[in-house]
DNA sequence: TAGCTCGTTGGACAA
DNA sequence: TTTGTCCAACGAGCT
């Protein structure tokens, strides 16, 4: 029988995989993992995660009695080659729903299909194609709460089972994936980044499992409290497909019904996920322009200033948002009240610009998504799709005594003035470059924008901005 | 169509 | 210490 290729892209998972199920039905399969120009894009610790999940899923592949095929260089190139030197007539992929990946696909689906190449997409990555979801006048939803009304009630498709995989009698050359160096960009901080990830599909399902045994009941006060482990963090794996969308939603929906009512606010956040994707398949200017009209000439400092470096290496003299910087550096995670917090002081204490944000967290996040990302700062910096009135500007002292009064989590990830430093807090210095001369023997900094200061100068320009 | 209601996550200040 | 109120205004979404 021909082969079929499978076209692996943020889809590395077994279960639940409709390009996967449809390839076996339809003969021996080659998984086909292509480094690109978008991969060559990633930032450093996307890029070394992303490498990881190549890792782990070309072993799941392989204990399946398959293999994961590499190949670098342009898709469309790529993928010609395979299908010259296997005879495959079909490839299969899982749709993916950011401008970048949509603009390639489609030109390479147009391609193949031009060659007599039988090109199939599927979904997959979201549990609501944007395609499917409209407002009741025929629109797309640029606001959160009724798109969750109108989709809470559908129904998602229960997570096929993992299919079994036929092998090709004969395997294409494949590159070693060292010799990619996916993770070189991290430098010294990858040792340590490596000790918090979580890879995989098995990792992900037990992180699932464990979440909705053990958190999920106390979700709506814990999610919101840095210190404690209260989330799922499970976006780490969604961005790379290790478990999807409808896995997590089915898992959210059986609490509900066992009684375990905040699994409602975690199926919200999946939601939330795929309003983020909607808008980047409807309006994918969100990506890299403000979403709004009229805040192209808001004055953000769009300079890499003394200010604005002090909030990359943590230490602009406010605990909270140092400790979320650290915390991220460290991990490669950061908990959701810190990216809020250090956004809002970003974009509104230091007026600076909410792109220097997303550039930052896309270099540093191993969770980081396209769609989320964007989504996230434009609506803290005001240009994106909400209403916030512009005078919410978080106050990171306040908000800290509110969600870490103890203490915990500053104590956590900042060294310098303590004692006996905690080993997340002296690991931060393992991972840093060491340019940027940071010793926990230092002295912690002053603030560097006095936190009034900050405030009454963002309200003026947020109060006068013209249009 | 016009009108109505509402908007993930807040802060400051007065009582 | 806690609670209530105001901070403005606009556009989304629905009826």
């Amino acid at each position: 029988m021909t082969p079929v290729i499978y076209w692996v892209r943020r889809d590395f998972r077994l279960s639940d995989n409709a390009a996967l199920v449809a390839a076996c039905k339809a003969g021996p399969v080659i998984p086909l993992f292509i480094c690109d120009d978008i991969v060559e894009g990633h930032g450093a610790a996307p890029k070394f995660r992303l490498g990881e999940g190549v890792r782990v899923f070309a072993d799941a592949l392989k204990a399946a009695g398959s293999r994961l095929v590499l190949r670098r260089g342009d898709a469309l190139s790529v993928l010609r080659d395979v299908v010259r030197e296997t005879g495959a007539v079909t490839v299969v992929w899982n749709r993916l729903y950011d401008p970048a990946s949509k603009a390639r696909d489609t030109f390479v689906k147009a391609t193949l299909k031009d060659d007599g190449v039988d090109a199939q997409s599927f979904a997959g990555h979201l549990m609501f194609e944007p395609w499917t979801v409209e407002t009741k006048t025929g629109g797309f939803y640029k606001v959160f709460t009724p798109m969750w009304k109108m989709v809470r009630g559908r129904d998602v498709a229960q997570p096929l089972p993992a299919p079994k995989i036929s092998a090709p009698q004969d395997w294409p050359v494949s590159d070693n994936l060292g010799d990619w160096g996916l993770g070189d960009a991290m430098r010294r901080g990858r040792d340590v980044l490596a000790t918090h990830i979580c890879v995989g599909e098995a990792a992900a399902q037990d992180r699932l499992g464990d979440f909705i045994e053990n958190r999920v009941h106390r979700y709506d006060t814990n999610r919101d409290l840095p210190s404690v482990d209260g989330t799922s963090r499970l976006s780490e794996n969604l961005t790379y497909g290790e478990i999807s969308p409808a896995t997590c939603w089915h898992a959210g929906w059986v609490a509900i019904h066992a009684g375990k009512s905040d699994a409602e606010t975690f199926c919200k956040e999946l939601v939330w996920r795929e309003f983020a994707y909607h808008l980047a398949h409807h309006t994918p200017h969100i990506i890299d322009s403000n979403w709004k009209d009229g805040w192209d000439n808001f004055p953000w400092n769009t300079e890499d200033t003394p200010e604005v470096l002090a909030w990359k290496q943590g230490r602009t003299g406010i605990p909270f948002v140092d400790a979320a910087m650290r915390e991220m550096y460290v991990t490669g995670t950061m908990h959701n009240r810190g990216r809020m917090i250090v956004a809002s002081y970003l974009t509104k204490h230091l007026m600076s610009h909410w792109k220097i944000g997303q550039a930052w967290f896309e270099d540093c996040l191993t969770d980081w998504d396209p769609a989320s990302n964007a989504m996230g700062w434009q609506w803290s910096a005001g240009s994106g799709p909400d209403a916030t009135p512009y005078f919410r500007v978080f106050n990171p002292v306040t908000q800290l005594d509110k969600f870490d009064r103890s203490g915990n989590y500053a104590r956590t990830w900042i060294a310098e003035g303590q004692g006996t430093p905690s080993d997340t807090a002296l690991s931060y210095f393992d991972a840093i470059p060491k340019r940027w001369n940071m010793s926990p023997q230092d002295r912690y900094p002053q603030p560097v924008v006095d936190l009034a200061h900050g405030r009454e100068r963002a309200l003026d320009a947020y109060k006068n901005r013209t249009f």
